[in-house]
DNA sequence: TGAAACTTAATCAAAGTCGAGCACAACTGA
DNA sequence: TCAGTTGTGCTCGACTTTGATTAAGTTTCA
């Protein structure tokens, strides 16, 4: 006898290698009927984990649902600390500071210095955690919580980051391609961090290396538009001649 | 025999291993009924340890345990999951409920329905978090955080509430005096419950017993006001008498 | 286009599982 | 001793899950 939520797990499991894996077959490998794999689907979609097609399904990969934050947390964390390090050495005293969502700006917090009177700005619900267990002082967007990725979205959100004058502003996205634009997955995600790039008087691109190279559907801006990018390794000799200007 | 206890450590030792088990099995294992591993695992569910799912039950995961840390400092949780328990029972499919940032209401958040269809506007970040996790959607006011509270109060919060058209609200607050006054320490939360009151149709007060007959500076409201006061033992004689109109 | 092949949703019955309530035994404290 | 309490098992009606069946819908391909 087999648990729902085994066969939740077996049929990710399945649809994990990005191809759409047909009832029939679900079916024959977890060895019940068809019936209850389309109920099973049925309640996986409601809950955005896969998506049914006509005979099948296939895994739900796009906005934030594929890779769940905290799973992304665990990756490339020696990078991310590097380079939360180099973030945190930007800021002064009494600074305001803008954070986004994201798990690489997410290492900066534990760099930050403690009593220096900062206040943060972020769209992000785990960063305003940290922030709170490190007693800064914190504003947060809110908004619209996006499902997986607690991050905030959306007018509610605008209309704060609208309101602010920040310092600096600490970011990252999905993929930086080889010609310098930033892109990601997420276009609400996105569209508040040109609001944020509109009220921040220096723009921080945190860049592990693991971006560079990838590309994804939106386009939020250019590497030239920022004030300084860091990454844990030597940037691309074209980058950094870009960014001398 | 064997003591409850010792019940609980086989069962978790059971379930330790990452696979779901049966009912039936734990039974057998542990020489005793099924009844009384029903018990057991209802007990534990209480207390977030163990997911009970048709026909057996899952470790929960500890992944973000720090979360219902600090509202385990604090006793009385049986109380709180007993008032949690009332208060999601009054809870319809696609409603809009309120939850305040106070950890009455949190202990709400398990007890409702997952698949219904319901959008939850809070001002507690934890809140959120534990929302996050049941894939409920969500909506935060965001606003400044205070410390240690992980509450999002101000003017930007309010401006949340105000657009919202809620069926029910459910809160909490420092002390109910022997009169009915609700009252608590926070003006600013205070204010934020206010605006909530203003937009919510039902406005359910969590009032755990240990809550009566403490005072605190601020009057929010009396229990007059409410639609529902729910409590882990039945209430005052005469808070009853208030009640029926 | 239209028919064949296939897939799906709805419905039903059977098996399994659950919660509430009762009975009983062991224990507790007067 | 006795009434009250607690923990356990049992029973039974209600609910859930599952696979089979069937009608309706979708795709394919000539």
């Amino acid at each position: 006898m087999m648990f729902e939520i085994e066969r939740f797990e077996q049929i990710l499991a399945m649809l994990g290698g990005d191809r759409p894996v047909s009832v029939r077959e679900m079916s024959g490998r977890l060895f019940v009927s068809e019936a209850t794999v389309r109920r099973d689907l049925e309640a996986m979609e409601k809950r955005g984990v896969v998506r049914r097609i006509y005979g099948g399904a296939v895994l739900v990969r796009q906005t934030n649902r594929d890779v769940p934050l905290y799973m992304r947390e665990n990756e490339m964390t020696e990078a991310k600390n590097i380079i939360g390090k180099k973030a945190a050495e930007l800021v002064a005293e009494n600074n305001v500071i803008i954070i986004d969502a994201s798990s690489t700006a997410y290492h900066v917090i534990r760099h930050l210095p403690e009593n220096s009177n900062l206040v943060v700005v972020t769209n992000g619900l785990k960063v305003a955690l940290a922030l709170g267990e490190r007693h800064i002082k914190t504003l947060v967007t809110g908004g619209s919580m996006i499902d997986n990725s607690y991050s905030f979205i959306g007018r509610h959100a605008e209309s704060l980051i609208e309101k602010i004058n920040a310092d600096i502003m600490f970011f990252s996205c999905r993929g930086v391609s080889q010609d310098g634009r930033m892109t990601d997955t997420s276009m609400e995600e996105s569209l508040l961090r040109q609001t944020m790039f509109a009220h921040a008087k220096r723009k921080v691109l945190l860049c592990a290396s693991s971006k560079i190279g990838k590309e994804y559907f939106f386009t939020l801006g250019t590497i030239d538009d920022m004030d300084d990018v860091l990454c844990e390794k030597e940037l691309p000799e074209s980058w950094q001649r870009r960014l001398q200007k």
